[in-house]
DNA sequence: CGGGCTCATGAAAGTAAGTTTCATCCGTGG
DNA sequence: CCACGGATGAAACTTACTTTCATGAGCCCG
């Protein structure tokens, strides 16, 4: 019953190949026909069925069972499975994207695609990682104690300052967007001592955001900004600060990464609110999808 | 007439786990029990015979063959090979973020952060991965070819609509946004061929997108939509199909990573028509950009 | 030089896995 | 209430995988 030697593979986390091209002279030559086809191109040996394997190597599939149990697997199968593995995990992304720089003229979609979600993504993490939690939680405190929560952003801001609004709407705390600067001011000039006035600016030196919180803060409100440039205009007129941290200088992709990193931010703080009155919130919110649901088709699966 | 846009599976470098969590509303019942195996752990999956994952999944494995095709493989043992390479790519953070799931109770607010920072990257990332550049490319064709673009989306998919509109609207092309049905049924009964109706929802299944893309098809422009369910009502209605891939299921984010992924999309349509024309878009955007150079403060640099 | 040995090998038999077909069941809308 | 269409699993069927076994090549020793 001497039967092959069986080298174990189970203790190969990271190698299979590495070690199936170590102990390939210790094969048999139809053995090692097939090794050497599944060291070439184990991605290519994953999608083959064993006869297809068998006769890319020019013997039959006994031998390749062979080889299966030789290299350590119970069967083919097995092998099959941790090849496809295997290949995938060296796949590296070595490609050089281009980071924050520009799209390269002679580009296609599939490279813009990957360099504008490389950009976005990056514009994310990195946000996430510089914000304070510190004043994220003053910030929050002051949203959950606030009477009235005022909303300021102009352009593409706007649209995050509209979806904060919304946000907090949603969740029942009293908050109002304003698009555009005189309703803003008239406003601004409404607050008073516990309400809080939210600016969105991404230069940080757009006037109309500025004017209003500088009137919010003049009434006695707590004023908060949230801008990519801790040290524009707007962060003097702001009792608290946040900031996003997307690179993007020119306006080649109109500002998305930049929107992005806004957005994130004002998800953390909703969320931040959201959590200090975790029922309540989440009534809330059932309440308003519920509200949408006659809009949608079908209560439950889709199509067919 | 009755053309069904393919949902473009074999094109699908990345994300199967995001293309089968992405189409599971859309599967039948048993379907779905042996999807939400899968998607739950990849690996354990790829280790199952097709009988012994039928039985996990309490059905039989005719429905796990129909599973397959459903999500666009041609059998079992494919299904299996590419969840192994699936397994084996995601390098998973060692750190046990909770992806997707829902933010634990005592969380503080740096895990808040870290959490949604975490969701947000990802779904950007993923989406890029699962977009189609051919389809992305033919959307781009049609809307530098076009007369006129009319954009929907109600709700948080309406911020989305509206970006997109003042993107494009930056670069000369005459893009509309209607916020309401009856505006937008009324401009898409005017549109005709060469005209482009681009609808995004993230469900798919919101009545009145699906609407207004049909009247606008009808009138013989192509229709585009956007959504997170590439088998969603909505898709029957359009030419071209584009997906997210936000794995977010419940609202308590506010599907903001849903909207950071649709932003994303949204922007590569942007920049590859804006490649189509550099000169001229590049001068469109100095020329907008000059406009609001009066509501800045400073004339250029900031800071100290 | 040849008998008996080992071992590699593939043909073929056998088994298990995967796939297709089909009858049944269930809900839906006329 | 019936006709219809879709979902589903049992079973027939096909393909893939595994085992068995006979053959034959090399090879050592008588």
């Amino acid at each position: 019953m001497a039967k092959s030697p069986k080298i174990s593979a189970s203790h190969e986390p990271g190698g299979l190949i590495v070690h199936i091209s170590g102990l390939l002279p210790s094969l048999s030559p139809a053995e090692q026909r097939v090794a050497r086809l599944v060291v070439a191109d184990p991605a290519d040996a994953a999608r083959r069925t064993i006869t297809d394997l068998a006769t890319a190597a020019e013997t039959s599939e006994a031998t390749v069972i062979r080889f299966c149990r030789s290299v350590g697997m119970d069967g083919y199968p097995q092998l099959r499975i941790r090849l496809a593995a295997e290949a995938a995990r060296r796949v590296e992304p070595p490609d050089a994207r281009v980071v924050g720089g520009d799209i390269p003229p002679g580009a296609d979609l599939a490279q813009i695609i990957a360099t504008i979600a490389f950009n976005d993504a990056r514009a994310v993490e990195e946000t996430a990682e510089q914000l304070d939690p510190a004043v994220c939680e003053q910030v929050v405190d002051a949203i959950v104690g606030a009477g009235r929560i005022d909303i300021y952003g102009a352009g593409a801001s706007g649209f995050v300052a509209s979806d904060f609004q919304q946000k907090l709407h949603r969740i029942g705390r009293t908050a109002f967007y304003f698009p555009d600067v005189h309703t803003a001011l008239t406003s601004a000039a409404l607050l008073g001592r516990g309400d809080v006035a939210i600016g969105i600016s991404h230069t940080g030196t757009t006037s109309d955001v500025v004017e209003v919180l500088e009137q919010a803060r003049a009434r006695g409100a707590t004023t908060v900004v949230l801008t990519n440039f801790p040290r524009s205009p707007v962060t003097e007129v702001a009792d608290h600060v946040l900031t996003t941290a997307a690179r993007e200088t020119t306006y080649r992709s109109g500002a998305t990464a930049s929107r992005l990193a806004q957005l994130t931010v004002v998800d953390c703080l909703f969320v931040g609110v959201a959590a200090r009155n975790r029922p309540r919130a989440r009534k809330a919110l059932e309440a308003t999808a519920e509200a949408v649901r006659s809009h949608r088709i079908g209560s439950g699966r889709r199509r067919a």
